[in-house]
Order: C-alpha cells, then sequence, then structure tokens
DNA sequence: TGTACATCAGTGAACGCGCGTTCACTGATGTAC
DNA sequence: TGTACATCAGTGAACGCGCGTTCACTGATGTAC
C-alpha cells in the first residue's frame, strides 16, 4: 500500500459501494439494464455523481467483467497450489459459478453485440489454462493413443505459451474446460429445470470420464 | 391449408418480414436491444403500425424463440429420421448452430431476468431430447458398469416420458447435450479467439469420446 | 355490375419514461506557508 | 495555530435520445345484397 490518504480511501470505497449495487442490479435486471442512473439512486446519490467514479458506463461494466474474471483466476490458482487434481478443480469451478450465476455469465455467457472486453482478461484467460494444463499433465498416465485433436495441437499450441506440456495435456485441459462449461452453464441457465436428477453427479460423471479414456 | 384469404396471406407476408428484420436486429445489437420502432422504421413504417401484428415487444420476442426452437427440433428429428448415428447429429446440431449463432443462444444463451420462454417450448425440448436417447439407445452394445449418475436417472426418469430406454441410454443422451453445447457454445462465443486450432476437431473429439467409455 | 357497409392496415400526435452525459455551480476537505 | 488557496465530491438543470404503448383518425380493401 503507497500511503492512502483518506480521500483515496474514500474514493475506494464509494467505488465498491457502486459496484456491490452494480452486481444487485445485475442479477435482478441482467447485463443490458445495467444503469448508472439506477445505481445512484440506490446509493442516494444523483446520476452525474457516478461520473466522479467512472468515467461511463462501459468503465463500470469493464470493472465488473475484469473483477469476475481475477475472482475465477485467484480461485483456480488457489485451488492448483493446494493440490488439487482435475475433479478438485471442477469442484472450485462449480463452487464459485453457483455462487454467483450472473458473475460467470459475465464470463462466459451470451457476448454482446459490439462490446469488447478489455485485453487484459484475455490475460487472467491464459492464466486459468495454464492451471488446467499443468494438472492435467500431472495426471496423465499412460499417453495413450494421439488423437486426430492431439495431432492439431502439436501444430498450434501457441496459446498455450511456453508450456512443456505434451499435447495430451492440452487436449485434456481444453476438454475440461468444455465439459465443465457445458453442464454448468445449462444448469445455471436453468436448462435442467424439470428434470429432477441431481446436477451435481451429471457434473461428476462428466468430469470423471476424462480421466478413463 | 384453410383456404387462406389474400388479406390473410398479406398479413403472413408482413409478419414475415418484421420477424427476419428482427433477427437481423438480434444479430447486430442483441436480444436486449430489440426494438419495434427500429424494425418499423426499417420496413418504412411508422411504430404503431406494428401492434397490428404483434400485441407487444414481448410478443415477438416469443415467437422468434419459438420459431428458433422449431428450427432445431426439425433440423434433429430429420438427422434422425435419415438414420443418423450420435456423431451425426452432434454435426447436424453444429451446422444448425453456426448457421446462425444469435439463433443458437437465443435458446442456449444467459437467460434474461423476468423474461419467460413459453411453455410450448418445453414441449419442443423435450422432442428434441428423444431423439437424442433414441439414437444413444440404438448406438448402445454393452450396458457396462453402471454409474452413480445412472442410478440417479434410474430414480429420476420421469423428464424422459414413456421411454422404454435404458438409464445409460439416458445419461449419454445428457452427456451428448452437455458436451455439444459446452464446445459449441463457447466456440460461438468467440472463447478460442487467439487458440488457432480447428473447433471442429475438439468438438468431433468431445462426440467420439461419448461411445469409447 | 353496382351500391352500402364493414373490416382492417397504417398514420401521426401524444404520454410518460429512463437513459447517458455535459455543464456551471456550491460547499466541504485537504494543503502550504 | 491561523489564514489563503487549491482540490475535489456532489448537486440540479438541461440536452437529446429512443423506447413501448394508446388513441382517434384516414383511406384502402373486401363483403353482402
Amino acid at each position: 500500500m503507497t500511503g492512502t490518504t483518506p480521500r483515496e480511501r474514500y474514493r475506494a470505497q464509494v467505488r465498491a459501494e457502486i459496484k456491490q449495487h452494480a452486481w444487485e442490479q445485475l442479477a435482478t435486471t441482467g447485463v443490458a439494464a445495467l444503469s448508472l442512473n439506477a445505481i445512484a439512486k440506490q446509493l442516494g446519490m444523483s446520476g452525474p455523481a457516478l461520473y466522479r467514479y467512472y468515467a461511463s458506463r462501459d468503465d463500470l461494466l469493464t470493472d465488473l467483467i475484469r473483477d469476475a474474471y481475477r475472482s475465477l483466476a485467484d480461485t483456480i490458482q488457489a485451488a492448483g497450489a493446494a493440490g488439487a487434481d482435475l475433479a478438485g478443480l471442477a469442484n472450485a469451478f462449480r463452487d464459485w459459478a453457483l455462487a454467483d450465476p450472473h458473475r460467470y455469465f459475465l464470463i462466459y455467457g451470451t457476448p454482446v453485440p459490439g462490446y469488447h472486453a478489455p485485453d487484459d482478461t484475455a490475460q487472467i484467460s491464459r492464466e486459468i489454462m495454464a492451471v488446467l494444463i499443468d494438472v492435467s499433465a500431472a495426471q496423465l498416465t499412460s499417453s495413450g493413443p494421439s488423437t486426430p485433436f492431439e495431432a492439431e495441437l502439436d501444430r498450434h499450441r501457441d496459446w498455450a505459451g511456453e508450456s512443456p506440456a505434451p499435447s495430451a495435456a492440452l487436449s485434456r485441459a481444453l476438454s475440461f474446460w468444455t465439459r465443465v462449461h457445458g453442464v454448468l452453464s445449462l444448469e445455471l441457465a436453468g436448462q435442467f429445470t424439470g428434470m429432477d436428477f441431481d446436477p451435481a453427479l451429471l457434473f461428476a460423471d462428466e468430469v470423471e470420464r476424462l480421466l478413463s479414456r
């Protein structure tokens, strides 16, 4: 902490309050209806006052998205550092998503035409992927027969950075991501409503099959 | 066709034009910005004129959603009737989604708080699921060891209707759905941007592993 | 085939709303000497 | 410790916009005799 003045602390606190109300609004009315004026009203302030804290509506939205990414990356990295295997990572993922579905959809939901996510989220995305790859690599037992997709990954693996992981690990990390997202996003969207099985079991099933292949 | 009068034909045609422009607007500005006034302007009509064709904005949106569901169900049923196996169904799914990503997200995307899909879409959803279950059952070779999730499905299978399919088929149909959606939705949302592998191979890989388990 | 009437598509004005954002201003808080 | 000044949070008025929706009306199209 560089010497924080009272004013700086106050600013940070108000920004936090704005964000908190923004999340509530996101949950009740959706991302499209996120409104600076409405937040100001909830805070008991006039609309223009918020412009002391955010340059525009998009600026606030960007901050929310960045926070969501950062929070997810921290969660996954913590699980990885604690020695979690793929099943453990999956559970961390799921718990994080269930804790706040709107935050999950802010990252992985329907893209909003015209809105471009800030560049640094791509970096955070790679951080998450790096953990998935590491844990996948550690959990690989036999190399097994290489698939067409793994051959493809041998040719296109720049996105994995300098990772020395075999393409089987990259392939498994991608499968992990898509399977976790597949079950989670349908569950959070309520697509299983009316089928009263426990989504957690379907989720666990999908993750478990990542290994036995 | 019950005797269609010229007026009825005209009405149907204008409704179709409205929907067509609605889809274009959906693609360029997103579902939240779908606006009757804007569509009217594109059609060269005044705003209130559209109320001859749709009772409200939600009414139009509901019609779009219903059409999207119906189109997907028709596609899947046609593939099933043509004797497609799971890989064939998956390709039909993917082709349909790639043909119009916004239509896909209208069904499977981030739910809009406060908006409730029309009841008959649930029925169409079951039609789709019925095809997945049938094809899964036909393609089952050995019953194999029952999983915890299949045991769960033995207890909760009302959603599958009167289907005589074994729970292994239900389980496989659900895996099919979540895997297909997992890869497809991330691909369509542009989450693979920057990783230049071919998403089709990842997709095929995930579907293929449904069988070898 | 022609006339009288009913139906219905489309218009323009209007209402009330909330939005993002700008601007000139007030009043409180912090800083420098 | 006190005074002079700079900084900055917040206000209220205002602008322009587009939205969904209602309403009374015009004019064209179809129907019945």
